[in-house]
DNA sequence: GATTGTGAATTATTTCACAGCT
DNA sequence: AGCTGTGAAATAATTCACAATC
């Protein structure tokens, strides 16, 4: 979309690479293109199977993953052949293994480096959401270009200037940089962070960017959310 | 999907209704479905032109529209085409006139009224965003249930508590209620204001809303969004 | 008896290609 | 000559339906 789309263009979705030999949950490299809109609804899944863990379920049908995910049994084992069979027929998914493939899958098996980059409000926002440490997403560098916001710290984590922008994202192996500045820097910014070697950021920014294919971009826009509504409740006041 | 897309249900994109008859930009409504994709790239389009006339643009093509927004000439003429015909063949898309069209077709020639439930980090940033008043996105009334926030004001608006929700809502005619609270109160809040009458939900609680197909959900899973691109770095390392 | 995994069928979306204006 | 608007073709995503398995 999400779906898309639309924004959200994750280019990186191109075929295999080889998994690791001795993993717990060795999860095959499909062949076939996987699609976003299909990442998103393994995450729908992951969410939800940590939801049936909560209560208690060893196993879960790929009816009840899809109603509370929001899709079919269907889309559910379509989506997940693509990687493997988890499943046991005449029984279902079993829950926690099955916790353990997506997170594989999805790479949450490990800690992700991240960068802020903007100190303003969203920042703050996305900063003390606790989810993100929770999966494995660490805020490891903040920046920021406010003189007076220099040196301040946010948890253990100094806010520094974005002068230092490049000299600390290789200090500190950034991975993943969040993007919260305003629209104007955001694809000079984007530039110097792809250059710096990261692989992958997310863009708040009101702003389109032009990466290099090896750069995954995603774009969360507020703005065209709001207008998805306002499109909706415009054409459908009659029904 | 996005864009496919998870997430992001937007049920009503249903058919047709009335276009009212004395409109300075008369959009015809298509009979045909929109998809959210498409409604997705109008507010690109929009975005677009909207730069495209700070530089000084008159007149712009589908290619021009297609390279500033990330899709294809043939993309843009099939998504205008199907509100209308609003280029001149041999010349492009008047761009002042065109604004003004998808302004009409996004519904942003209204003022919509907001309620934000939820007054925490996520609130707060989205309240300070700009953007949302310009495009005549006001939020009206701001609730939470933490008694220290309560009668705080931000801006022009106090937080009220969430046992007056129903009331207010009506009392300030909100249409459109922005969800910034955790995931499990969540849904009971999303039916209360369903129930209210209100007709479109953006919800940033990481918990899927099961709403009557009359009102507009929208779903900002900012978990999601940082997966997808752990997804893309672990599978695209090779590449 | 229930439920998965998956080709085949269906439906949706995007791209092509060109006739028709300006 | 340049560019739109749009059917037709191609591609992608979803749903169906059923044999295989537990």
């Amino acid at each position: 979309m999400g779906c898309e789309s639309i924004h959200k263009r994750v280019d990186p979705f191109g075929p295999t690479s080889r998994s690791q030999p001795a993993d717990p949950f060795d999860v095959p490299s499909p062949d076939r293109k996987i699609s976003e809109s299909t990442v998103r609804r393994l995450s729908e899944y992951l969410r939800s199977l940590e939801a049936l863990q909560r209560s208690g379920a060893e196993m879960a049908s790929s009816g009840e993953l899809a109603r509370r995910a929001g899709t079919t049994a269907a889309q559910v084992r379509k989506d997940l052949s693509a990687f493997g069979s988890f499943g046991k027929r005449g029984l279902g998914y079993p829950v926690a293994p099955l916790i353990g493939n997506l997170e594989e899958i999805l790479g949450l098996t490990r800690e992700w480096r991240v960068a802020l980059l903007g100190a303003g409000r969203i920042g703050a926002a996305l900063h003390a959401y606790p989810f993100f440490r929770e999966r494995g997403f660490r805020i490891v560098a903040i920046f920021d270009d406010d003189r007076d916001k220099i040196g301040l710290r946010w948890g253990d984590t100094p806010i520094r200037h974005i002068d230092e922008l490049e000299a600390v994202l290789a200090r500190e192996a950034v991975e993943i940089v969040i993007l919260t500045v305003p629209a104007a820097p955001a694809p000079t910014l984007a530039d110097r962070v792809a250059k710096a070697g990261v692989g992958a950021i997310l863009n708040f920014a009101p702003a389109r960017l032009e990466m290099p294919s090896h750069v995954a971009v995603n774009e969360v826009n507020l703005a065209m959310e709001l207008e998805l509504l306002s499109f909706a409740l415009t054409r459908g006041e009659s029904r």
